[in-house]
DNA sequence: TTGCGGTTTACATGAAGTAA
DNA sequence: TTACTTCATGTAAACCGCAA
């Protein structure tokens, strides 16, 4: 009898007569939501939103409190002794980043790689590292954990096999995600006083109709503050785009303007007809690329149009108070 | 070999839960 | 109430693969 109560708490199951953790599918759903705290819902949505973050950045967001919380002498001592804590205080922050990703491992809510095939294809002797930074994803129970939570609706819903593919373009979806953390940690935070930015939220694979449903556009990410949305579309010089060789980089722009054009102008819904189109442009060098877009802009919508161009979203948020408001008098 | 950076493990501690 | 268990956490040490 004595077994039998053993194998009725899967918990503590034992192998080889050695007590054993639990292992991922031993975590039903409820349990694993039962789990979450605050902060773990918050990375599980923020990991939703940005599709993939890698370590060094979710322990910088996520879990570096300030060194005088966890030593109270840390105010008091030298530099020396400062920067010996604000080291120790890091570590503590990678490890405790490290032990929550595990648990959300065991419990199926996320996966993670750290593996660089390149590195590994080439012989042992000529090859450097193999395993680079930590890349954590959700799987897909983390996935539909956090729908839920969001309250998605079913047709907004991501398929795995879809967010498993974005991973072979992991370099420009980072890049959207650091424009999302960016706004969550940095830009909502400072602005938390203005109320309408308050209302915002951020949709990274969303389409915007035309009214017949036929013409469609789909921004990189879209970015909804109180009842402005913004199309964002990124732009990184670097990533190779297929198209014919006839077509010039400023005209693939223009394609791009124009199929929003057609949309806003078959559309009815007056949130998409208002709708800013922002195009962020991270490692434009020159300023020539940032003006053939805004040329484009203006042959395509006129001079009065409601295309915004930045190297980042500071820069857009600050256009766009320029354009919506000389009446609010800041 | 030695040192480095990333990762895992051992151990101590305290909080919370549980059975007697 | 007490003794015991479980779990999360911080710290330190061990471990691993690699480069110099």
């Amino acid at each position: 009898m004595a077994d039998q109560g053993k194998f009725d708490r899967n918990d503590q199951a034992e192998e080889g007569g050695r007590k054993r953790k639990r292992r991922a599918n031993d975590y039903s759903i409820g349990e694993a939501i039962d789990l979450l705290n605050e902060r773990e819902w918050r990375l599980l949505v923020d990991l939703y939103k940005c599709r993939c973050i890698p370590q060094s950045v979710v322990v910088t967001t996520y879990f570096l409190d300030s060194p005088d919380l966890y030593y109270e002498e840390y105010e008091s001592v030298d530099n020396l002794a400062k920067a010996a804590f604000e080291e120790k205080n890091r570590k503590r922050a990678v490890l405790k980043a490290r032990r929550t990703f595990k648990r959300l491992k065991d419990r199926g809510l996320v996966e993670g790689t750290s593996i660089i095939p390149d590195a590994v294809d080439l012989p042992v002797a000529r090859r450097g590292r193999v395993t680079g930074e930590t890349w954590y994803y959700l799987s897909q129970r983390g996935l539909r954990v956090v729908e839920k939570r969001l309250e998605i609706p079913d047709d907004s819903k991501l398929s795995k096999v879809e967010v498993d593919m974005e991973r072979a373009k992991k370099e420009h979806y980072w890049e959207l995600g650091k424009i999302y953390l960016d706004l969550r940690y940095r830009w909502m935070v400072s602005f938390n006083d203005l109320k309408q930015f308050i209302d915002w939220d951020w949709y990274p694979s969303e389409s915007v109709w035309g009214d017949n449903a036929v013409i469609e556009v789909r921004p990189d990410a879209i970015l909804r503050i109180g009842e402005q949305l913004f199309c964002i579309e990124l732009d990184r010089s670097t990533e190779p785009i297929q198209r014919s060789p006839f077509h010039t980089e400023q005209v693939s722009i223009q394609k791009k303007l124009e199929r929003y054009r057609d949309v806003i102008k078959a559309s009815t819904n007056t949130i998409i007809r208002n709708s800013i189109i922002a195009f962020v442009i991270p490692d434009a060098v020159y300023k020539t690329r940032l003006l053939n877009v805004g040329k484009a802009a203006d042959k395509v919508f006129g001079i009065n149009h409601r295309v915004l161009i930045g190297r980042n979203i500071e820069d857009i948020l600050i256009a766009y108070s320029d354009l919506a408001g000389t009446s609010n008098n800041e």
